[in-house]
RNA sequence: GGCCCCUUCGUCUAGCGGCCUAGGAUGCCACCCUUUCAAGGUGGAGACACGGGUUCGAGUCCCGUAGGGGCUACCA
């Protein structure tokens, strides 16, 4: 067992560069930064793109905004360097070149001519690779080479007996060798494959704990075969579990988009997050309730906190469906629990964007009656967009929207110019004190509160459902207020004229 | 097909042989609060996949079955 006061903890997330960063991703690498953090250990991003058919272009600086926006820190990686980079593996080649070459001079490995065409047909065939240049002589293959033939460098990989290995998570794993194929280690562009390339990494990146998706278990074998066969310490291991779809029905895909909730796109990418405002602290705290919880029956925590007791021997193995539904909610609860000044530099972007001009003082002023109401920040559009449209613009509602229920145009109409002198009198004009009056003159007039402060509600915001309204009125100020209502006005008479 | 991993409320999870007539969260429903919508409060419906063992005792250990996921590339 490591004792981080011996050796320091390092885990690294290794992503190919093959597009945008998917969440899967991201939270495989939050349990491995975790576990770094709560040994004061170090984090590294490698990047493994040898494959060059899969790079894409601009993925890694994609990798690097969505790191960047969670707030994982990485001690290590292609933009803070460090000391055993470089970080990108196709900067590497010559390292793994030399331990493949050591490989075969240690007989470990072997030099493979088998063509695409044979391959293919050996598949075609039922098997996989039969192993046909594993026993070919020194002298052949330097024969073959020397006729140019093209080559690729592959695993000798016992042929009978078992491999048993340890995962952190699962606890011991047994593989029989006969399963597995001599898996290419260097292909005969000279590039390494995952399962040279990573091993190389690893060991010189000094990295202590592996933590890697499920769907390595099954070369975990071939893996921990190599590691030996180099003769290096083996780290340990954890094979994480994985996301699948909201139904629980395959892997957690990019494209997707037939999981759907309340007619919402399910987010996936790590950009999605992003334009969709959610708060990374929420981001975080979600994932890092998937497959893992802080216990005491706690469900809202920092990550922080999360990095006193994070274990990966605690990770549940069982894969999850993604609990998209409980984003929503814990975003709502940090909205909630945000610093009114945080959430106005929150807000203003989002009210700008959508052209609103944004009063900073109103905003601060508005925030309190709204931020329980938000579980998006863009909700403040439909909800609050009102209060910073300029209030010259405003146009009153349509009929349908003044008019309460079990109320006609003409009772509204009496309702809100009774409304107008007792509002305009009074000495108060606190949410409180219209709040008072209007009850009384609720009941004075035989209505309903909800009635009477639900049309004071359309006329003034112009909405259904909005904060609430003498709050609302408040803040718009008396004169504003009393104006709005008397366009309500005339908006219901210009309907009783359209009926009549 | 072969091999590997997994299996507690719809979903995310607690549970590491007796504390479980299975706890929390989310979602859903109801009620309370209430000027709308939220938030908040209270309550409700809702699960140990199945079958065998082991044990005085099994959600917890073992085996099998079923279901799910993955691997089986000169992709990672």
């Amino acid at each position: 067992m490591t004792d981080s006061r011996f050796t320091s903890v390092r885990t690294r997330y290794a992503p190919s560069p093959t597009g945008p960063q998917h969440i899967g991703g991201l939270r495989s690498a939050l349990f491995g930064w975790l576990y770094a953090r709560r040994h004061g250990g170090q984090f590294i991003l490698r990047i493994e793109d040898t494959d060059q058919k899969r790079s894409v272009p601009g993925s890694i600086d994609m990798i690097e905004k969505a790191f960047a926006w969670l707030n994982m820190d990485i001690d290590e990686g292609p933009r803070q360097g460090g000391a055993y980079g470089p970080y990108i593996q196709s900067e590497r080649l010559e390292l793994y070149q030399t331990w493949a070459k050591r490989l075969v001079e240690a007989g470990h490995a072997y030099k493979c001519f088998a063509t695409p065409a044979e391959l293919k047909e050996m598949r075609a065939a039922g098997r996989g690779y039969d192993r046909r240049y594993r026993e070919t002589g020194e002298a052949q293959a330097a024969e073959l080479e020397a006729q140019g033939k093209p080559y690729v460098i592959r695993f000798k990989m016992p042929l009978e007996g078992k491999t048993a290995g340890d995962d952190m998570i699962r606890g011991r794993v047994e593989f029989a060798n006969a399963q597995l194929q001599d898996a290419v280690l260097l292909k005969s562009d000279g590039f390494p494959t995952y399962h040279l390339a990573h091993i190389v990494d690893d060991h010189h990146m000094r990295i202590t704990h592996i933590t890697r998706a499920v769907e390595w278990l099954p070369s975990f074998p071939l893996h921990l075969r190599i590691w030996q066969a180099l003769g290096w310490p083996l780290p340990q291991f954890a094979h994480l579990p994985v996301l699948l779809n909201p139904n629980g029905k395959g892997k957690l895909s990019k494209r997707k988009q037939q999981f759907s909730q309340a007619g919402q796109s399910v987010p996936v990418l790590a950009h999605e997050f992003i334009e969709a405002r959610y708060l990374p602290e929420a981001v975080m705290n979600f994932l890092s309730n998937i497959g893992w919880n802080f216990g005491d029956n706690r469900e809202v925590f920092s990550m922080h906190e999360a990095m006193e007791r994070f274990d990966l021997r605690d990770v549940n193995p069982a894969n999850s469906a993604y609990p998209i539904a409980k984003l929503d909610w814990l975003n709502g609860q940090y909205i909630q629990s945000a610093g009114a000044k945080r959430l106005a530099s929150l807000l203003k972007p989002i009210l700008l964007e959508a052209r609103y001009p944004v009063d900073e003082r109103l905003l601060l002023q508005v925030i309190p009656i709204l931020r329980a109401r938000l579980k998006k920040l863009d909700d403040v559009i439909p909800m609050a967009g009102f209060f910073f449209a300029d209030w010259a613009d405003f146009q009153a509602p349509p009929a349908d929207i003044l008019i309460q229920r079990k109320m006609d145009s003409q009772q509204t109409a009496k309702l809100l110019e009774g409304a107008i002198p007792v509002l305009a009198e009074l000495e108060d004009f606190s949410a409180g004190s219209q709040h008072r009056a209007m009850s009384r003159f609720a009941k004075a007039a035989s209505l309903k509160n909800g009635q009477v402060f639900g049309s004071l509600r359309a006329a003034v915001t112009g909405q259904r459902v909005s904060p609430p309204t003498f709050e609302t009125m408040e803040i718009l100020g008396r004169d504003e207020s009393l104006r709005r209502i008397r366009l309500a006005l005339e908006s219901l008479a210009e309907h009783a004229t359209e009926s009549g």
